[in-house]
DNA sequence: CTAGGGTTAG
């Protein structure tokens, strides 16, 4: 017989990338092969999807999830619930959000009634699906009864604020009678996504308490709604108020990331000083410098000009990710060192990683400023041919560019002339712009 | 077993 509780653990360890065996039951033996250590590479991660599969199976054929009449116990039922959650989890996790509702209607259809920690699973699936399904599942929610679950409140705030639906995200903070901070908190974000940020920010003023989250929600507001200067204010604020109030908020890595980009895109001199600041900040403090803040700091400093800096800050991070490697080839590429910034693609191929849509930005603008049209064309080129990536607007931009920049204007509008697509400003300013050297 | 904030892009 399966231990419910102890398989649970498991499905857990599995979806976040956990070390625990599997335990005593008829999964004892793992089901392929050996388990793997910390996540490296996308492969380890569609072995275990596989893994979730092959459980979901087991379960199936042995009757424990469609079948509940036949366990004796009155406590079925609950354990059937529980199974699928997990299951459900399990599928989200992963990212399959359409499997994800498609078990939840099976659940239904087996008559096991999904319970208040079924719905935010369900909810996150339909938020990455359609609105129409998530309209359906506020009012199943309404149904059973578990409307006034704050988690459930929760994600279906963040459902509408997601969908754009800024006015029924403010419905369902109307209805909480005492709102938690995290609920707080999802409203500020929601107004912020959906670029309301008075409204933002009043509400953060008076909000009963705040905690780092609330804070980071709106300076990440702000930052994402170009307001780069109000976003190092707030955080400005925050570190004072800390320091006033003896009310200890510190800032943690979502902040730092939030307000080191508001650096890098702020326009004025002072940013590179107070970037450098918070930067020392972080090394007297010894935070870990996760892949976001490694990251944010190296397009800070190739943004401000500090090249140095920038490629220090690389050459210290021990684990990279493709945006790392993003954002140093667009700080060489941006600072007069074109040929290093493709040397620098050359040597993330070699480490077995995947270039993404922003690589090829990167790539093509370094192309562009040495007017290197051969290579700059064949890159493009590769991009649907060996790594499967869809050019989208941009890309076009940067091919027009390089070979504008080139002087080969003729060309140039003849590849606009082929676009797949109505050819944007963007795509017109690169040519002009080049029309204007020429 | 559940809810809130994060990087790279002429």
């Amino acid at each position: 017989m399966l231990n419910v509780r102890a398989l649970a653990r498991y499905y857990a360890a599995l979806v976040d990338g956990g070390l625990v065996p599997p335990p005593h039951s008829s999964l004892s033996k793992p089901l392929l092969g050996t388990h793997p250590h910390i996540p490296k590479f996308p492969s380890e991660n569609t072995s275990k999807k596989q893994e979730v599969k092959q459980i979901h199976s087991l379960l199936t054929t042995k009757g424990l999830l469609y079948n509940p009449n036949t366990s004796p116990k009155d406590n079925s039922k609950w354990k059937t619930t529980f199974l699928f959650n997990t299951l459900i989890r399990a599928y989200l996790n992963f990212g399959q959000h359409q499997k994800t509702l498609h078990l939840f209607t099976l659940m239904l259809a087996h008559q096991t009634p999904p319970n208040s920690h079924t719905f935010p699973f369900i909810i996150k699936a339909a938020t990455h699906s359609c609105p129409s399904i998530g309209t359906s599942l506020h009012t199943q929610v309404i149904n059973r009864g578990v409307l006034y679950d704050p988690f459930i409140q929760t994600s279906l705030l963040g459902m509408y604020s997601y969908f754009g639906d800024l006015l029924n995200a403010c419905k369902v903070f109307d209805e909480i009678s005492h709102p938690s901070i995290v609920e707080y908190n999802a409203m500020l974000d929601a107004y912020a996504k959906n670029g309301n940020m008075s409204s933002a920010y009043s509400l953060f003023k008076s909000m009963p308490k705040r905690d780092v989250v609330s804070w980071t929600s709106v300076i990440n507001g702000f930052a994402k709604n170009g307001l780069f200067g109000e976003a190092i204010r707030l955080f400005r604020e925050m570190m004072l108020h800390d320091y006033v109030k003896c009310c200890f908020v510190t800032p943690n890595k979502a902040t730092y990331v939030s307000v080191l980009s508001s650096c890098a895109n702020l326009d004025e001199r002072g940013a590179l000083y107070i970037g450098k600041q918070i930067h020392g900040y972080i090394v007297r403090n010894e935070v870990f410098v996760t892949i976001f803040i490694g990251t944010a700091l190296i397009d800070f400093y190739g943004k401000a000009g500090c090249l140095s800096n920038a490629i220090r800050v690389y050459n210290q991070m021990v684990v990279k990710k493709v945006c790392t490697w993003n954002a140093i080839i667009s700080s060489l590429a941006n600072n007069g060192r074109e040929e290093q910034a493709l040397d620098m693609f050359k040597k993330m191929k070699g480490e077995g990683l995947c270039p993404n849509e922003v690589t090829f930005i990167a790539v093509l603008t370094a192309c562009a400023r040495a007017k290197l049209v051969e290579i700059g064309l064949e890159l493009f080129q590769s991009m649907a041919g060996e790594f499967g990536l869809v050019p989208i607007m941009e890309h076009y931009g940067c091919v027009v560019d390089l070979l504008a920049r080139a002087g080969l204007l003729g060309e140039a509008s003849e590849f606009i002339r082929r676009m797949p697509f109505e050819p944007d400003a963007s795509v017109f300013g690169a040519l002009l712009g080049a029309c204007k050297i020429h």
